[in-house]
Parts: C-alpha cells; structure tokens; sequence
RNA sequence: GCCCGGAUGGCGAAAUUGGCAGACGCAGCGGACUUAAAAUCCGCAGGCCGCAAGGCCGUGGGGGUUCAAGUCCCCCUCCGGGCACCA
C-alpha cells in the first residue's frame, strides 16, 4: 500500500504540506529592508475586487506576476510582491440588501475566502504588507489626500449631470452604465439629473500625462493609443461671433453688436473662417436659454433637440444620432469680415467641449456639410488643393491647401493662415490660440455608504470647511440600514452628519457623499511599501526604493481609468514632495482574457470554470502552469480541461522520474561533473540548451507557454534516456546537475513540485533562496548540424556538418549528397547559396 | 467611420533576425504491460494521389519583392477589442 502511494504524483498531499511550511514562515515571501544591498525588483498585479471567489482570469494574471517574482527572487533580487483589496463599491451594499448582511462583514469575509484561495493557489505574496482599501487605516490617507488636493486647488465643488438609475435611486459611475441601463437593471434606463458635486482637477494635468506617455516606452502601444485618445489634446483657435441683432443684410453695426456676450465659438480650423455660413450652438449652451426665455416656439423646438440627445445618449450611440437644428432667428458676426450668419440649434453640438458653440463651415467639414446640405444653408469654398491638378470636390477637408475668397488671406496657406489670423484675433482681442483637451475632470462624488467619507464639514457661517488632520479618519458609521432610497445613505445617519465646525464650533453638517472607489486605487500600491505607517501614507524614503514599479500586471480593461487616474496621482504626490518618480510603473503588461466555448467566462454564459474545482482535481501547479502553457500571455486563453490534464500528466512524468533517479543524483553531491561523453553530453547539452532559453524568456519575450513546451523537450530526453540511466550511463555528478536544474526551472512555473522535489534531492533551504541556473554556452553549443539543402528553394535533403565547417566544406558536403546529384544532374548550377548554420539553395537551369 | 490586435493541422499553439512550417500539448489511432480495465510506457499522425518509392498541394484570399516569404510590400475578406458627430 505504501508502496503504491509513493509511486503516484499526488497533488493534494504535496500541495497542503508546503502550504503549511509557507505560512509558518513569514519571511519567506517577505520583502528584505530597503539597505538590503540588493538591487530592488517590484512586481505588481493589480488587486482584485473582493468578490468572495477568484475567477480563472485572476488565476491567469496572478501566475505570470508569481512566475515573475519567483524568478526574481531566484536571481538574488530584493522583491516586492504584495497582494491586497479593492474593497469598497456598491456590490457591497447590494449584498446587504439582498442578505441583510453588513457591508463591512460581507467584504472581510469574501477577502478571507479569496485569501485562502490564493494561498492554496500557492501564491507567494508578502502578507505583511497587505492593504485592505475598506479599512480606516487605508481610507484615512485617501481623505488626507483630498485635503492637500484641495489645499492646492486639485478639488472643487461644481453642479454636474449625473447618472441616475431611478431603479437604485442612487448615481451611478460612467462605468456602471450599459448601453443606457443600470447595470443591475438592464431594462431601467439610466436618467441625467443636475447634482453638486466634488471633482478632481484632472485636467490640470491633460498636458503632462499625454507627454509622459512617448517616455513609458515598456507599456503596451496599444494602452498608450487608449490613453492618447481619451486625453484627446487638440490644437484651434477659440474666436468671438458678435451677436448682430439688427435686421437687413450686409456688415452689421460693429458699435451696437460689441456691447453684448459674444458667442465664442472653437475651431481648429480657423483658415476656413470666411466659409463660415452659420454658428451653432448646443441646446444647452446659456444663450439658447436666453433666447427660448422670449420664445415658447422655439423652446418647444429646442426642448425636442435635446431629447433627441437624451435619447441617444441612452441608447449609447450619440455618434449615430441624425442631425437636427432649429435656426434661432439671431444672427452672428463674423469678426474678420463683419458677414452676418444666422444662429441656430443643433442636437449633434456637444455642450461640454469646446465652447459647446461652433462655426460651421459646411464647404470644408463633413458634418458641416451634411447639415448645411440637409437645411439648404449657403456653402462657401474657401480652401482650393494647392495642387491646381486635383478637382476640389466639397466637402474639401484636407488640410494641404490655399485660401480663396478669404479677402486679404487669399493665398496663404492653411497653416500660415490660422498663424495670422490668431494673430489678428489677438490683436483685435476677440479671439486667440487655443488647446482644449477631450478629458474632463474627475467626479469623485458617489450618494453611496460604502466608500471613502469625503472630509468636509459644511458651516452655515464659515462654508465648506475642510476636517482638520489631527480630526482624521472621518470614520464610516459602522451600523447602518441600507435601504433604496434616493439620496446619500450617511444623510440618514444624524450621528454621523452632526458635528462642529472647526473653524467656529458653533454646528455644523458633515459632507455625506463617498469617493470614487477609483481613488482607492489610484496610490494604493505606494501603501504597500509601508504598509503600517499611521503618521503618513508611507515614507518617502521607503517609497524612493522601492518605486517605479518594475512590472505591473493586469488587465487591458483597465487601460484608461484605473491607469490614467493613478498616474495622475503620481504627478499630484510628486509635487506634494512625497515622492520623486513622474510615473508608477516602468513596464505595464495586459494579459489577455480566459475564454471557453468561443467566449468569456461569465455566469450568464454559464462557462465558468472554478479555479477551487480544478485546484481540487488537478492539483495548483497543473492549473497555474497550463494558465501559462495554453497560450503565451498576453494572447486570449482558451480553457480546455483536457489541457489542464495534460500538464498534470507532464508534472506526474517530472515526479517520478525525480523520485527514482533522486537517490544516485543524492550521491553526486560534492563531486564535479568530468568530461561528459554520450548521453550524458546529450542531456547536458540539451538541459543547458533549455536554461538558456527559459532565461532569455523571464527576461523579457515572455512567453511562458514556450518555456513550458522547453521544460516538457528536456523530460522527454532524459525520459527517452531512461534505460541508459538505469544501465548507469550517467554518472552521480551529471543526474545531479540535470534533476536540481529541472527543479530550478520549475520552481517558478510549479512551485510545490520544485520544493516537494528540492527535498527529495537533499537539497537544504528553500528551492526559491538557492540561485537560478546559468547556462554554460560551452555545453549548450552543439558540435554537429544538420543543415537542409535546397534545389530551386525545396527541401530536398539534409547533410550533417561540423558546426564550425567552413561555406566551402557546406557547399562540398551539400553537392556531395546523392538525391542532389540526381536533381541536378545533367543542368547548371547558377548559383549557391550558403548560409552558415541555417540552410544551403542551389539555383539550377 | 477611425485606431489597434488577430486569422497557421481535428483543437490550443510553435517557428525570437527572411532560411527544414506545424516544436510542445490535447483529442485520435496502433502496440506493450494487464485475466481485464485504469494508470504507465513505446510508436504513428497537415491534406491529396500512390501498394510503395515518391509526387503534388499547404500558414484567411489575391498580387508583388527575393535564391528563399507564416515572416517584408500593396490590395481585399472575416473575427476580436477600443474610440466614435470631440468641431
């Protein structure tokens, strides 16, 4: 019986035991002190929201960030590998209403669920550095945060549209809301309502984070597209329509049309303006409530405008909304001619860019020229093609051009244009050069309980008064009903929102909305560094150690929000003097998803796979390592069982061989490895062969899927050296050095195989302390090889060489070759071709 | 519409710099061991034709460059993702 046990690869004994051995030794995954002398190495995965289950995309992401400081740690470095929670947002508070179960309770327990998982998963985080972004010690330095923002200006308070679900009765975040509907009630659509609301100045930044991304050259192009786009920097000219109210036609009178608000249109393209046949402005824009107030007909026609938008805004496809306006019956003055055009309405001009007003230039802009088409407005060509030869075809929106009837412009060229008539507008003072920028700041408000408390007091005498640190954390009441009522839910808790004013003492309220969970983890990995500080967020000495992070680890999804936001924070904390680093990761990785059956995983599709499931059947070395070997990681993973079975199968294979030969490689301890010979050569030769590839890969191609391929070529070798190694061919030094160097080699990929295996070799210490293996290129060079000889460029035989041989002794030994002789025999060789080491062509007629 | 990816055997994939297409694994087939099965081990395996030797075809489709193309260039199709009246 006992017998049968040994000889069979169990997982679920191996896998227990070296949990137990790990947790009783807290220093094992633990980061050494910052004067350590070992160069810093800091590998991060994103925190995961604790949900109460880890899914198969986490399992992914988590192998490749293990894998990673594994290897690490092997090559001598100081490592960071923390691990922590996203712990605030509304499935919280959903859960409470669903379960009647505290929000604060249901979240621990779910972290103490995923916690477990991941340690079952044999994941090797620094505990004691953990961050639990729910808990006051963390939350208190987000609020701290919010308070030196506002000191400097970064917060403000301002009426917003929000996104209401009237099914929730609470806002909900951007993110929150699908194709129009609540994301909980996908039939409900999501309302705009007006609230008063904190906002982050973001934008303060527009610049220097789209800069900073042409120097983040280790993120992926593709994030930094993102990125670029969503910060949307764009180069105009902002200029001034004076209103022209005086009836008939020709130049208005300047005198009378100056004295009132001008409409200030954006363009970046102020070298069309003489084509300008109309201004339009948004529905919402202040003077069309002006002008509705005298004019119910109008308003009736405004008020269908923006429902139009509200409609498309809900079906989520505002670029598809067919262009309506309504003229105003005002007029505008174009300031560089004094040409009156009409104002009107439209539904596709976007109050919160730009101006929200804009000149239409309908003979140079394609949305110009399709509304202008559509309501038969005037169509004036002011660009001709500076290439005589091309027939201008309108809309002409090409930017290579010449100005006509442009008066004094005439001539120029586009950009000599906008030049001077920026200029001119400068001048005159009613217009100038502008940027603009498609970001928008950061409404940090939610109506919500589970969130970071907002520090701010609100005194009937002195205003908005900030908490005082020393009055830090504003500590969330812990009982609370949650119930569904509109409004924020600490509004309804009088001992929370009842206090002092600081200022006065005399009474005051407390400010009852939360932050945006995204500001949890905009910073919450310099937290990691110093974990337990309760002076500051952390040291800044320790955070100058330890940052940029050297390799952060996540999703793609990601790539906008969560990313832009925390490298805005890095900036914020930078000029706070906190820290001196201008970007939180050097190298950014976006693996791919997990996906079955053609589509991801999710409960609706009902293709989930449990990763406790197939911890449970496969052991969490086989599911870790196929999550690397199914397909290299930043590729979509398709998920097969039978794959996970495979590699069970593959690691099965590495344990036995390892448990019989483990005790004549025991006895090559101490002694050297003499001149190898036969199959010890071959197996050396290969073995350093897969070092050498396996090294290269952790160092930067990544692809883990072909280092396990190299692992499961170097098992079948000595598997298919067995019999010699049984017939003793190998001597003790040599199936030393190649079972401890597989063991080091899975140590990242399978780390209770390689302890479990590292103990049966005799080998003292952790398996993760002992160095990783180097590749002798002596041994790892082969002394002979085939070379493939082609006629006319197919194969038609291969010719062994010395690997040295020389292009002439290649050429001899390729001719040489029967089937090449035949294939050439009675034409001419026109040319050969040699390429050392690769392949041999013989061009023959 | 614009911007990124991607398309290779029955399936997941490999080919790192233009040099033997299909490594490694899954599923499949044949064999050994076994009373039998499981497990394990050995072997076969891109397609078509052929008894075989061998031949022809083959990396989404079409063209091109090259002695040589999965890889480079041009055009097109399909799939995935992001953005989308941003003036």
């Amino acid at each position: 019986m006992a017998d049968e046990r040994e000889l069979r690869y169990d997982p679920a004994a191996i896998e227990p035991k070296w949990q137990e051995r790990w947790a009783s030794d807290p220093t094992m995954y633990a980061a050494e002190p910052v004067f350590c002398g070992k160069p810093k190495y800091y590998v991060l995965e994103m925190l995961p929201y604790p949900s109460g289950q880890l899914h198969m995309g986490h399992v992914r992401n988590y192998s490749i960030g293990d894998a990673l400081a594994r290897h690490m740690w092997m090559r001598g470095y100081n490592v960071l590998h923390p691990m922590g929670w996203d712990a605030f947002g509304l499935p919280a508070e959903n859960a409470a209403l669903k379960n009647n179960t505290p929000p604060r309770e249901w979240t621990l327990s779910n972290i103490a669920a995923m916690k477990r998982q991941m340690e079952r998963l044999g994941l090797g985080y620094d505990w004691a550095t953990e961050v639990t972004t729910c808990l006051p010690d963390y939350y208190r330095w987000n609020q701290w945060f919010f308070l030196r923002m506002y000191e400097r200006g970064l917060v403000y308070r301002k009426k917003s549209k929000v996104n209401w679900c009237p099914e929730c009765a609470t806002v909900l975040a951007n993110e929150q809301v699908v194709e129009g509907c609540c994301w909980r009630h996908e039939t409900t659509l999501v309302e705009q309502r007006d609230l008063v609301q904190w906002f982050f100045r973001i934008t303060a930044y527009a610049q220097e984070l789209l800069d900073g991304l042409d120097k983040l050259d280790d993120w992926p192009e593709k994030v930094r597209i993102m990125q670029r786009n969503w910060i949307g920097r764009s180069e105009g000219t902002e200029v001034d329509f004076f209103l022209a109210e005086e009836a008939g036609e020709g130049n208005a009178n300047l005198e009378q049309a100056t004295e009132k608000k001008p409409i200030r249109v954006f363009t970046t393209r102020v070298d069309t303006i003489f084509g300008a046949t109309s201004v339009q402005l948004a529905p919402q824009h202040a003077l069309v409530a002006a002008f509705t107030a005298t004019d119910p007909a109008l308003k009736a026609q405004v008020d269908e405008l923006l429902d139009q938008q509200k409609k498309a805004r809900e079906a989520g496809d505002l670029g598809a909304i067919e262009k309506h306006g309504v003229p105003t019956g005002h007029f505008a003055m174009n300031p560089y001619n004094g040409k009156r055009v009409p104002i009107w309405v439209a539904n596709y001009i976007l109050a919160d860019y730009g101006t929200g007003a804009i000149m239409s230039v309908p003979a140079h802009d394609e949305r110009d020229f399709e509304f202008a088409t559509k309501y038969g407005l005037p169509i004036t060509q002011v660009i001709k093609p500076s290439d005589p030869s091309v027939a201008t075809e309108l809309p002409f929106c090409a930017h290579e051009g010449v100005l006509v009837n442009s008066g004094e412009y005439d001539g120029l060229s586009c950009d000599e244009a906008q030049k001077s008539l920026q200029d001119v507008a400068g001048r005159k003072g009613f217009g100038e050069a502008k940027i603009i920028f498609r970001l928008k700041d950061w409404g940090v408000s939610r109506q919500r309980y589970w969130g970071t408390p907002i520090p701010m007091i609100h005194c009937d005498k002195d205003g908005l008064v900030p908490v005082p640190d020393d009055q830090l954390p504003v500590v969330l009441p812990p009982q609370i009903e949650i119930t569904q009522q509109g409004g924020s839910p600490l509004g309804r808790v009088p001992e929370f929102v009842n206090t002092t004013c600081p200022k006065c003492g005399g009474p005051a309220r407390r400010e009852t909305d939360t932050m945006d969970t995204f500001v949890d983890s905009s910073w919450y990995f310099y937290r990691y560094t110093d974990a337990k500080n309760d002076h500051a967020p952390f040291d800044p000495k320790v955070a100058q150690y330890w940052f940029p992070i050297d390799q952060y680890i996540g999703g793609v999804e990601h790539a906008i929000l969560h990313l832009i936001y925390s490298r805005f924070w890095t900036k914020v904390m930078r000029d706070l003097g906190l820290i001196v680093n201008d970007e939180p990761a050097r190298r950014l990785f976006t693996q791919g998803m997990v996906i079955k059956d053609g589509a991801k995983m999710s409960k609706s599709k009902g293709n989930v796979v449990s990763p406790d499931d197939m911890i449970a059947k496969y052991g969490a070395d086989a599911t870790r390592m196929y999550s690397l070997f199914a397909a290299p990681p930043d590729r979509d993973l398709d998920w097969q069982e039978d794959g996970v079975a495979g590699v069970s199968r593959f690691l099965a294979r590495v344990w036995r061989l390892a448990e019989k030969h483990a005790p004549l490689a025991r006895t090559g301890r101490g002694l050297t490895v003499d001149a190898p010979s036969g199959v010890s050569l071959k197996l050396l030769r290969k073995l350093h062969q897969t070092i050498a590839k396996i090294t290269l890969d952790f160092e930067g191609r990544w692809h883990f899927n072909t280092c396990v391929a190299a692992i499961m070529e170097l098992v079948n070798d000595l598997q298919a050296a067995d019999a010699q190694l049984d017939a003793g061919e190998v001597s003790a030094p040599v199936m030393l050095e190649l079972l401890r160097s597989l063991v080091l080699l899975l140590a990242p990929l399978a780390p209770y195989l390689a302890a479990e295996l590292w103990e049966v070799l005799g080998e003292e210490g952790a398996v993760l302390r002992a160095p990783w293996p180097v590749s002798n290129p002596g041994l790892a060079r082969e002394d002979e090889l085939e070379i493939p000889v082609q006629v006319n460029g197919k194969l038609v035989t291969v010719v062994t060489v010395a690997a040295d041989a020389t292009t002439a002794t290649i050429e001899a030994a390729a001719l040489a070759g029967e089937k090449v002789q035949s294939r050439t025999a009675g034409k001419t060789v026109v040319k050969v071709i040699v390429v050392p080491g690769k392949l041999v062509n013989l061009v023959v007629k």
